[in-house]
DNA sequence: TTGAATACTGGCCGATCGGTCAGGCAAGCT
DNA sequence: AGCTTGCCTGACCGATCGGCCAGTATTCAA
């Protein structure tokens, strides 16, 4: 089983992976680098042997999701925009329910992202992935309910329960179509239905 | 302008009002007492005079937020299911957009809540209005979709952008219906839009 | 004027954070 | 044998956290 891997690429390995699953469950900021060091059996100061910060912990933990985020976004970008539209469903379903509460992490370091300008592409593409949802439709309301969209997705993935990957799948799956891709026509007069107004 | 409010409450409420802006803009966990004080114009010790720990001072924060939803719950409750569903969107929308970024805070202390039951009480009324947002059917599907929509809306309120209220509101109401009120009929056969099925 | 209650604060505590550094240790080359 | 190189670590650092406590300022009834 490869353990003939260079003590080097052995550690980097199981840091990046303990990390992987430390940033997952208790986010980033909560996770502290004693914490992945003694998830990966190595000292703290292992840690930063390694990586160049914890920040940089998190960019290569990130990195997969990041890479297979662009592949989508190429896919996508070359077809039509409701072809489009219905591949980033699919596959940024797959991606975010296989990436779990990796993704997550994401909200945990928006507000601090001032000065990590490591994590910049991954959240452009993250707007422009919201973009393709958003369909052909240039309005505005349309990009903002697939803002919306993403929003629950990565919520749903943080506190995924006791749900199966499939379960996980077919639920992101559906909640996305009815907001993106809702009927047709017909959308009923705004707030005719909404019987109290004062209050 | 009631200047003579007793000295106690008019300090109480002025923590307590800057500890809501900076819980909301900042989240919990990065807040700090001493943001707080220096926010309010008094010193750490004043905040912990006034208020048992930190975690008090955002149980005053969260305080109306949680009575407005008890409120409606309660109306809801002793409605038939599909008009309390109904009440539950568009309440929750106003809600949510009126607290903003407060609600958000809830993700915030959701990974530590073991310990904190104060908040307990909280988060099993917006586990209670999920339930009332998934309308009269008990599919587990439809239950995870409310809960899909009340992360979105959550999330979205968290990132409010440079939206105005009113527009805000407008997303949410549209958002909310388009996944939790279905087009009435025709649900396309359960899955078939999901691809694999093993897994 | 005095004494007690209330409101408030500076200074300190232990814990934990991310990060640095000098040095130990094993492997391979000479 | 010596020596270099790379992997790893314990000990430490300054900063910041939530919280505590002894003591001070203010107020007010007696």
């Amino acid at each position: 089983m490869a353990e003939s891997t260079p003590a080097r690429e052995r550690t980097r390995r199981e840091i990046e992976q303990q990390a992987v699953a430390l940033f997952a469950s208790k986010g980033y900021s909560a996770t502290s680098l004693q914490d992945i060091a003694t998830a990966a059996g190595c000292s703290k100061a292992t840690v930063l042997y390694h990586f160049n910060g914890k920040a940089a912990v998190l960019a290569a933990a990130l990195e997969p999701s990041k890479q297979a985020l662009k592949v989508v976004i190429a896919e996508a970008e070359q077809l039509p925009a409701d072809e489009a539209q219905e591949l980033a469903i699919v596959r940024f379903s797959e991606l975010a329910v296989g990436a779990r509460g990796l993704i997550a992490v994401l909200s945990d370091i928006l507000p601090t992202m001032d000065g990590m300008p490591e994590f910049a592409e991954l959240i452009s593409e993250g707007i422009r992935l919201t973009e393709i949802m958003a369909g052909q439709s240039h309005d505005q309301l349309e990009l903002d309910v697939a803002k919306f969209a993403v929003n629950g997705l990565l919520g749903e993935c943080r506190h995924p329960g006791e749900r199966s990957d499939a379960e996980l799948l077919e639920l992101c799956n559906t909640a996305l179509r009815r907001l993106l891709r809702p009927p047709a026509t017909s959308e009923p007069a705004l707030g005719a239905t909404s019987p109290a107004t004062e209050v």
